[in-house]
RNA sequence: GGCCGGUUGGCAGAAUGGCUUAUGCAGAGGACUGCAAAUCCUUUGAUGUCGGUUCGAUUCCGGCACCGGCCUCCA
């Protein structure tokens, strides 16, 4: 499959370390609010590439992180602690904070039918691992004290830059943070904290460089080579981390290790709010729980997502939401109806066919739309029997991820106010007083039931 | 200030040097229905702008306008 390298800023074919095997690290969530529709994006598109590398035959280990760690709003020194400034306003323990958000993500997670990862790993049950890292480092001469804080120093490691292809003389430092007196070089960025100004940080751990806690970008470093070595396929994470973090994380993994780290970087485009930009620290999310609230299935933002490539912004708005509702609901529906009669010999060539044309979408850089457009195709070829459809449709599944086999007719049972509504209606129609019909359609409406007549005289209720 | 990306029908969003510019939703017409709903059939509709290259450009190149991102934390 093509998948395309930030490092290289080009679609290459991807190969393994090892034969059949694939090593995946994604960043994970930072535990101190809810993730917001725009978080999940990633992670749904994180999800559609780790079942297409399933589908692609690849016995796939995909690890997260939990930011569980307090980390600072920037690299300098400065700044505030999200995690312990959320643990006030909730007057919550740090630890208890982080789980709690923790277990929300999951749920969040589980709602858009996204695969957990294999290894899911805690910042807070590593600090062991990253003080012997930060020590590698310091050893190696790639890290420095300074003001109390052990930093990396960017300039010494030699090839600063080269993910986001920037220019370490033309930064222009300071312009928008503060400027942290301790550092060598502007790019350089802390790996240890002793100094900051949080002393009652809750979270800290002794170090040889004093009691502190870990810099931010350290864990991701580190349990991702604890987990899957010094060498990983992949490693995915939204474009905002392209320039910072992911370049601290390649810059100290190289250096400690002393070796190229990453093959391959994938990075997903956001998704976009008309007229807002939607970040945690503005407080204006939108979340999984506020959209089953209104009504949507979480199934519908995981169908939306998959309309836009990875790469490309996706505009989000209510209307967008409803088509892809609407989208999901009329494909459940067609699936329902193909399920209901299954005989029949599948037709082995049409679907070779259309999967062979699904996954030359997919193995090309995922491409999600194409591969929709593919099945709609399927599901509305009228030369092919339903055993036909279904078992090309059950395929594509495993990587659209809708539950299409949990797709059932709902039956809905009235009670019996309902149903002595519809007694009710059955006479009058059978007397052709269609005032009245109707009035008891609308009766029913009102109660959130639709009513459908059906050719062969029966009625059909559903609810909305 | 520096560096990037984008502009496709009503919405979202693919693709492509020429053939009907996917797909979903919405819209229109018809069948069906007492009327609806659902379904089925049919169907309208788009490449920001000005130039250039080319037999031919939505696609390649350049100017302009507008939108967005990054250089701070962020998926």
């Amino acid at each position: 499959m093509k998948l395309y390298n930030t490092l290289t800023r080009k679609l290459e074919e991807f190969k393994p370390i090892t034969e059949g095997k694939v090593g995946m690290y994604c960043c994970g969530p930072t535990v101190y609010s809810y993730a917001h529709i725009g978080n999940l994006r990633t992670y749904l598109n994180e999800d559609f590439l780790h079942r297409i590398l399933v589908r692609a035959g690849y016995d796939v280990h995909h690890v997260m992180n939990i930011t569980d760690v307090g980390h600072l709003t920037s690299d300098e020194d400065t700044g505030e602690d999200k995690m312990l400034k959320a643990a006030e306003q909730e007057k919550m323990d740090v630890l208890a904070l982080a789980r709690k958000y923790e277990d929300y993500f999951f749920e969040e997670e589980k709602d858009l039918n996204i695969i957990r990862p294999r290894t899911v790993c805690r910042a807070t049950e590593h600090v062991q691992d990253m003080i012997e890292f930060v020590k590698k480092l310091e050893e190696k001469g790639l890290a420095y004290v300074s003001g109390g804080n052990v930093y990396f120093d960017t300039v010494k490691f030699g090839h600063y830059g080269e993910l986001s292809w920037k220019d370490i003389s033309g930064l222009q430092h300071g312009a928008r943070v503060e400027e942290d007196t301790n550092k060598r070089n502007p790019t350089d960025f802390v790996l240890w904290f002793t100094s900051s100004k949080f002393e009652n940080q809750i979270l800290q751990w002794d170090s040889p460089w004093g009691r502190g806690y870990p810099g931010w970008h350290i864990e991701c470093s580190v349990m991702s080579s604890k987990y899957l070595g010094e060498y990983i396929d992949i490693h995915c994470g939204g474009v905002d981390h392209i320039p910072v973090h992911h370049e601290n994380e390649k810059a100290q993994s190289e250096g400690c290790f002393g070796h190229k780290w990453v093959n391959y970087w994938v990075h997903n485009e956001f998704l976009q709010l008309k007229d807002i930009k939607m970040s945690k620290s503005l407080g204006n999310i939108l979340t999984i729980p506020a959209l089953k609230e209104k009504g949507y299935d979480p199934l519908a933002y995981r169908y939306l997502a998959m309309t836009a490539h990875y790469r490309s912004l996706l505009q989000f708005t209510w209307e967008a939401l409803d088509s892809a509702q609407a989208a999901l609901n009329n494909l459940k529906s067609r699936v329902i109806e193909i399920k209901k009669n299954l005989s029949g010999v599948v037709n082995e060539d049409k679907k070779a066919g259309y999967l062979n044309k699904f996954d030359a979408a997919i193995f090309n850089d995922m491409a999600m739309p194409q591969a929709l457009a593919v099945m709609w195709e399927v599901v509305k070829d009228a030369d092919i029997n339903n055993a036909t459809k279904w078992a090309i449709l059950s395929e594509m599944d495993t990587v659209f991820g809708l539950k299409m086999d949990e797709m059932k007719e709902e039956v809905y049972v009235p009670d019996a106010e309902v149903q002595a509504l519809l007694d009710a209606r059955k006479v009058a129609r059978a007397a052709k007083d269609w005032a009245k019909s109707d009035e008891i359609r609308d009766a029913l409406k009102a109660k959130g039931l639709t009513v459908k007549d059906l050719p062969d005289g029966s009625v059909e209720i559903k609810q909305i």
